[in-house]
DNA sequence: GTAGTGTATATAGTTACTATATAGTCAAGG
DNA sequence: CCTTGACTATATAGTAACTATATACACTAC
């Protein structure tokens, strides 16, 4: 911004130009973040419209978590070197707060997706598809594990996928062995998964192989699925085929979209070989 | 996230792992927007590991704006249907706060580079420097304009920039034609321009002439600025330089770094012909 | 049996506004 | 000159979403 002096402007017109309440600007007047530069015997503000300038940083720095009292902090001591270091920082702040936004425009596409997909999902119907391979990162193992460590892993796989950049908002799902499948273990789960389309050099990732699921849903609690495997293994007789390595589930639908445990949707896919 | 039910959390293991502090849930259950699926007879409460995906969809909506009161809402009326069209305006919700960050991000090297830039730079010089082509997005004219068109011009300009995402982060600049200059109109200027390092279509964009400049700073008050005026045209006698079609003009340091009004510098680019 | 850590509730404080109530200022029209 | 309407101001209270503090009860471990 540049000169042109002369014409002062109304804490109204001022506030219009910021695309504040007028009451903001009474308020950082008050705690001395940003005064007008006149104020008249009657107790009327004046801004000029260079001051516009310090109103867009505070306006920044604030959308930076900075408090108004680090702003005001800075404003009372500044310096172009203060300066620079403060936009230093802020860089790292925003740079950061980016990569936030874009994982989370990611998570609410793929919502989109598999709300989108669900929606045109007949849950009753069991199919035999072929699935391309899908790269997959993993849990540590969690067979037979105990209750108190089953928290400690799902809390430690959390972390890493926020820290590491790997949440992209598919589901989280499990992964069974056909062993526990065969013995009636359904819910002695493996490892949590989440999918990962677009891998990335440097991480230990699990890559499913290519090839036939048998895919069918179950709807409601967990405790009752035996009754789906129960319904999938017969449509695999009919089919002619045997279950292979893994089993996969996926929630479809949970608490985010349903309030009762009876309406959740879990998606079974179980890896079959041709016989 | 799925299965595995059993072991509860405590209040602070449950705050733990959604990262928050321990208050926020008693809170949150206080305005019941998200209880515990259980309290015992002591009122000690526990959570279930499947509550962190509706802690996780509150978080996400909260940081879109949403009050926990509206979110509280959804919730009471959960649908699959809700949710997907709750997605899709959050999408574009998050779209829009994307392309914002962006800007600051971009406003925010713009400034490290000019400080830093700055940091460099002898205000005493005065330079013979050629400097290529550039574009400009500029404002209304406004020559012989009244003060209170000065102020509606600025404010076109600044949400013209804003709304047609024009703001880079560079410097807004002045333009005074070499009449206004020869007149010794210093202040008289024509445009209000900001550089736009990577212009897009379908805009009425200036371009500079690439050529040969005079560049000097002005420290002060823009009051003074003739006596900088006087300086730069000996130096382009001496040159044997004359004044080209337009003079450029551009805060160095304003009131964002300087407590000062004696404290700012100006940059004056002066277009030359060589006679 | 007591120390130390945990849980709970109730209440007050905080930040950054935002709204409301009351009163003074000012320019235009009758 | 007076009134009306649109502005200005201050003072005070209210708001959202925590956050901290005080107090009391519970559980576990030596």
């Amino acid at each position: 911004m540049n000169k042109k002096n002369g014409k002062y402007l109304t804490t109204s017109e001022f506030a219009k130009l910021c695309k504040v309440n007028k009451q903001t600007l009474f308020y950082y007047d008050q705690i001395g973040l940003l005064s007008p530069i006149l104020k008249n015997e009657k107790g009327y503000r004046y801004y000029s419209i260079h001051q516009i300038e310090l109103f867009f940083v505070i306006d920044l720095l604030k959308d930076l978590d900075m408090s108004l009292h680090d702003i005001q902090l800075y404003m009372q001591s500044k310096s172009p070197e203060r300066y620079l270091s403060l936009m230093y920082q802020k860089k790292e702040e925003i740079v950061k707060k980016r990569q936030e936004i874009e994982m989370k425009e990611k998570f609410i596409e793929a919502q989109i997706a598999l709300i989108e997909e669900a929606s045109h999902l007949d849950f009753n119907k069991v199919t035999l598809e072929p699935l391309p391979e899908a790269t997959l990162y993993l849990s540590k193992n969690i067979e037979n594990i105990t209750e108190e460590h089953f928290v400690e892993v799902v809390s430690d796989f959390l972390n890493e996928l926020s820290e590491s950049h790997l949440d992209t908002g598919y589901p989280i799902g499990v992964i069974t062995k056909r062993e526990q499948v065969l013995k009636g273990e359904y819910t002695n789960y493996s490892y949590l998964y989440i999918e990962q389309p677009n891998p990335r050099e440097g991480h230990p990732y699990f890559k499913t192989v290519k090839g036939d699921f048998i895919i069918g849903y179950h709807i409601g609690d967990d405790n009752s699925i035996h009754h789906t495997y129960k319904r999938l293994f017969l449509e695999m007789e009919r089919l002619n085929v045997t279950i292979g390595e893994h089993v996969f589930e996926e929630y479809i639908y949970d608490s985010v979209v349903k309030n009762h445990k009876e309406q959740y949707v879990t998606k079974i896919m179980i890896q079959v070989d041709q016989s």
